[in-house]
DNA sequence: GCAGGAAATGTTATCGGTATCAAGATACCG
DNA sequence: CGGTATCTTGATACCGATAACATTTCCTGC
């Protein structure tokens, strides 16, 4: 009696053939109706999916996967370790991946996340898409993902030297935003801080370079690798023992510019009144800062859907092209 | 000439037919020489290795996990939307998920990032285990999930009404660590700020308390749900007006603390001799503070790589129980 | 009344692995 | 030398879904 033939799977709920059975047709019917096809009249579509819906029904994605050659799954590969390359260190990462989980589900794919060290798994070689976090200093990296042969996507900024696609946000424009507000403001001996042998950190230096140059201006360069409120001190410290004159200071950070603010009031000048400063990612806590921090601030989650979006271009065999987000300059006391 | 007979495939490379038929053998004997099974010569194992590597075999996972019913995968899922609730917006969740990701890698799993929202995915469903991210304000969501029936685990504090395995750190402990902290300095007037709506929070609020109540101290408990500097600042601002004396603040978050810290400063008090201050979760920021700031620090990696073992303890028919990390108070200036 | 066509459903094969059981080869035993 | 144990390999079936092609049913129009 309790012989029904169905559910005689041990782990996992009723198969496509179960349901089947149950609705008294094939299994590529209740395939076509689960998967709203026209090709199934309307009311047994109905039947098969409420019969689907009482039994706890679940589509087995292997199969599927297995079946139409493709996963439906990006892998999105970060580099997490701590280091002091910050770049997956800081709470904007997070944004990022925030933005292409949002984009890529809402587009029926999954979302893979390795690190660069587990990135030889299998998993991520059947991936669809390849999305890559915080690789920028990294070339070598970009090189051996690329040899993969899938889709892929590199946030960061944009090489001529490599030919893939490259999502960023427009770190040059940032570094002009602020050489043109430090000129409107009528500096002459701006200083840049940071790591310019990241990619990213370059094309603000880069950017800043160029916008001043118009005026005859040319920055001084003041190389930090860490980034972080001490290292902004040092810097400063560092520009006064050389008894070197500044009246401007563009940090590629908001901690740097913080550290570089502070030191500056300790040597008694003032800012803005003698040194106007401008940070970089205009952190939540910038605003209140003391006095409040001047700060390029980016959209990381726009970014991440951007990413999320070539890809998925990329895969569906369109064309996708790098591109820049634009950034924009948030003006308040320094 | 080029015709060789293997490589038809449109999409990707070589199966193991493929490689049977190159070897001469049967599809089993590859599988299982690729698998190192005892069962095949090492002879024949070494040479279908090494035709693989020439031809640059790809396991199918799909077809793989198809046949072994199980994904190998385990789902994250969090809550990613930037809201009051700060959970998952600061530096930390990173951390965390770094944590998972490395520990999952290791063990041969994938990680499949999922918000709340994107959840329903059939992907999600298929996977082997569920860990949840800064869901603690959502006790109805961890309920919709346990539906699904599959092991997981939880990120936040234990609860004693729903039965499954909590992860997280000792947010009691880290309360009274600050309770013992001020009653050594001789407080009397503890302030509590933060938000005891959320379990985490609670907790802290709940260990302070009771640390306190040994000595006879009953602090107050001021509640704000932003965890900003301004939302701190705001609240000792308001402890003015009403002319509340205190001589002591435990601020759930390092923000709120360095705005409480500035508005008692504000108001001509002087920290730490007036009033001492100690914050959560000691950001990188917190040590350069002026005057460096005392906080509660947790180890989020060792927390994630926690939840990745528990969660793979369960998926293997092994059991796991709600485990606490413990906490430490970093005593600076303040 | 029957050809022609649209609509609905079914049959069969297939994706790429692995478990099961069977079988051939070789060695070892008394 | 027959019998059994060990090692190695293979034939077959199957996991659960879907594509391609085949079939049936039911209309429509001449």
């Amino acid at each position: 009696m309790s012989k029904k033939g169905t559910r005689r799977h041990a782990s996992g709920g009723p198969t496509m053939a179960d349901l089947a059975q149950l609705a008294g047709v094939s299994k590529i019917t209740v395939s076509r109706a689960l998967g709203d096809s026209p090709l199934v009249n309307p009311q047994t579509r109905e039947q098969i999916q409420a019969l689907a819906r009482e039994h706890g029904y679940k589509l087995n994605i292997s199969a599927r996967n297995l079946r139409l050659r493709r996963s439906h799954t990006v892998a999105v590969i970060v580099e997490m370790r701590p280091s002091v390359d910050r770049t997956m260190f800081d709470p904007y990462p997070l944004l990022l991946l925030g933005g292409i989980s949002q984009e890529l589900t809402a587009a029926g794919y999954s979302v893979l996340l390795t690190t660069r060290q587990g990135a030889g798994a299998a998993a991520v070689r059947a991936a669809d898409g390849l999305i890559l976090l915080g690789q920028g200093a990294h070339q070598d990296a970009v090189r051996r993902f690329d040899k993969l042969g899938l889709p892929m996507v590199v946030w960061g900024a944009p090489s001529s030297a490599d030919a893939h696609v490259v999502v960023g946000s427009d770190n040059r424009l940032g570094g002009a935003l602020v050489a043109r507000h430090f000129i409107a403001l009528g500096r002459r001996r701006p200083v840049f801080v940071g790591n310019p042998s990241h990619p990213e950190i370059f094309e603000r230096l880069d950017g800043f370079v160029d916008a001043l140059a118009l005026r005859g201006i040319k920055p001084l360069l003041l190389r930090r690798d860490e980034f972080t409120v001490d290292s902004g001190m040092d810097a400063v410290h560092s520009l006064h023992e050389r008894k070197v004159g500044f009246d401007a200071i563009f940090a590629c950070n908001d901690l740097l510019a913080m550290g570089a603010i502070r030191a500056t009031l300790d040597l008694g000048r003032s800012v803005p009144a003698d040194v106007s400063v401008v940070g970089y990612d205009d952190m939540p806590l910038s605003a209140s800062f003391l006095p409040p921090l001047s700060s390029v601030r980016q959209d990381w989650q726009e970014g991440g859907m951007l990413l999320a979006r070539k890809v998925l271009a990329l895969i569906d065999g369109e064309p996708a092209e790098s591109e820049s987000l634009p950034v924009s300059l948030i003006v308040r006391a320094t």
